[in-house]
DNA sequence: AGGTACTGTGGGAGCGCTCCCAGGTTGATG
DNA sequence: CATCAACCTGGGAGCGCTCCCACAGTACCT
């Protein structure tokens, strides 16, 4: 690898000593003006600033890292299994809060893709190569080492999503129980009486908790949760269509779905077509996500809405707490649960 | 801003020159070694790749920067205008194809949004801060100063599109008017006779080339393109509804839409159906992009797939290049445009 | 006038690497 | 057996910054 590699940029840039000799003062005061520390008389910081606006200095971050053993950057982890799901806006939404947030801050947001087993043990080095003051990470599943390893390694970290109930590591979370009741509930306000579930792979939190928001609601309005109405699938499409066959054959006269994702509505919508139904005439639905699948299904799907934008943005706060002051060993840990909210469209 | 930041992994990792120590060779040995040097005899390689075993030393890649002058990573940007469209999945399909590319260099990849000018402002402080080797620009449009700015700080950028027929800077495209041009000759060879289309922002050159191809079409079936039959709109779906009004208001017998995005063509979807009409007995239609809007369109919508993926993988090649060794000034600029491909669906 | 307590400030000592030069070995050659 | 190239190898000199110690000044006491 390396090579000749050019430096494009940076190759004669002025360095703080230069500031300093052309402001007449020492490299120790001009890092202070630079670093916005109050033990510098205003007299010098003013010709520190001159110093640095004439001369167009920018510190060189790279050294500074070095110098003050941090990185200024977090990263922005995403395992595979899910790198395909984001096609959904999850993912560039995420993204969009976690720029947002850190926008503020002169923190950098490294992207690291994780797909193979080579490349989690890259990650891994990463981690030791000391490039990240902070780790992002998206979406783990239960069994995913991630996690320990980096509370092992004590870097800061905070999840998108907790892996279970008694989840260690802090994490910002959607209300899914919440939101899955509220869809469930609303159906069941419409009148619906026969209401299945699609959902998620049950080895995933996420999963589990919207299948309880869905048990709650059907028990809140004083009946019984049955196991015919519950068919699980992976959160893809084809596992929406074989669920959505599945269920039919078990209890042909359903009267309503509620899919723990928008594409696995999509996939029991088109099976509910096949079998003559109509939505939301025979058979109302809802969704989870809102995605953009929901508002191009037909009809538009009503589906229930995550922050996921401020999801993004939660986790840096998290994070950036984490990094400052790390929070003691099991004590409190910050989590957050952002509400979520019920988008009504017309498959009921 | 700062304040303890916190050290986490790498704290009390083990250096170069404890290496060195172990092996019972000098610094500059173990930094050949790790680097593959091709002089280094045997018997020393392999004590000092024990030794690094041994030690589980990883080198400290800010340290490693700081003394070669250069960074290991490389920016993608994203600017804000396209922060929106890419909830598509144009936006995870280049991430993949740049993560899986990057993958196997030791590169890093750093995300860069830039939504607002202070945003941009920080960016070109990045490229002076010596935190990147090279940058890929993403659907930069005409008049973005972007690219100009790093040919003048020498830095190596590769664009996703190009902003005109004379794009100076290295750029990786699709063939959009290609791409077109099929998608309108498929529409006539099925016999209709009257096709519109639905045009992005014409002072964007990716949609005057998908309408060039459009108009290529037309004039290689012996016809003439007539101006009532283009309608040009925004890339959004509102703006493919206000495009399909106008162009049904105009010619209310047309038998067939072009639209040159996904997006705009559900919008205009949604209008043929208020209308009456449907798809694809009386209007037949064909989107571009391949998003998943256009598989979960009813009916399924058949449009112009772009190797998405391979784009992001192309432009990381031709950064590397860039980046090895930069192309002369105005001289053969590295310029890689990927074929596209018709994916048939219902909508004919 | 001498002491104490602060602020401000300069600059040495690294941070952990890469670069590169000088010096030591080795083996083939005259 | 001396000579010279070819090959290895050690380690000094930085890269540009932060940290921190020591040394002014200045101000306020006694």
């Amino acid at each position: 690898m390396a090579g000749t590699r050019r430096h494009g940029a940076g190759r004669g840039r002025p360095t703080l000593e230069e500031v300093a000799a052309r402001a007449g003062v020492g490299r120790g005061t001009v890092s202070r003006v630079i670093n916005g520390s109050p033990r510098v008389s205003d007299r010098t910081r003013t010709a520190v600033e001159q110093a640095v606006a004439e001369l167009g200095y920018v510190p060189n971050r790279v050294a500074r890292a070095l110098a003050a053993n941090r990185a200024d950057a977090v990263a922005l982890v995403i395992p595979e299994p899910e790198t395909r799901l984001f096609a959904e806006p999850y993912f560039s939404d995420i993204i969009r809060g976690v720029g947002a947030e850190l926008a503020d801050t002169d923190l950098q947001l490294l992207l690291t893709l994780i797909r193979t087993p080579k490349e989690r043990q890259r990650f891994a080095e990463y981690l030791s190569a000391h490039r990240v003051d902070g780790v992002l990470l998206v979406s783990v599943h239960a069994d995913d080492p991630l996690p320990d390893l980096l509370e092992r390694l004590e870097m800061p970290a905070v999840l998108s999503g907790r892996r279970s109930a008694h989840e260690s590591v802090p994490y910002v979370d959607s209300d899914n129980t919440g939101g899955a009741q509220s869809a469930v509930e609303h159906l069941i306000g419409r009148g619906r009486t026969t209401v299945a579930t699609i959902t998620g792979p049950l080895d995933m939190y996420v999963a589990q908790c919207r299948l309880d928001g869905y048990r709650a609601a059907v028990r809140a309005a004083g009946r019984e949760p049955e196991p015919e109405l519950v068919a699980s699938a992976d959160f893809t499409e084809e596992g929406g269509r074989r669920a959505m066959r599945q269920l039919l054959e078990q209890r042909p006269h359903l009267d309503a779905v509620f899919a723990a994702s928008d594409v696995m509505a999509a996939g029991a919508r088109q099976v509910l077509r096949e079998s003559g139904r109509r939505v939301p005439e025979d058979v109302a639905m809802v969704g989870f996500e809102d995605s953009a699948v929901a508002r191009h299904m037909d009809p538009p799907l009503t589906s229930v809405r995550q922050a996921t934008e401020e999801m993004g943005r939660a986790m840096v706060r998290v994070l950036l707490e984490e990094i400052e002051g790390p929070s003691e060993r099991p004590a409190k840990r910050p989590q957050v649960v952002l509400p979520t909210q019920l988008v009504r469209r017309e498959s009921l």
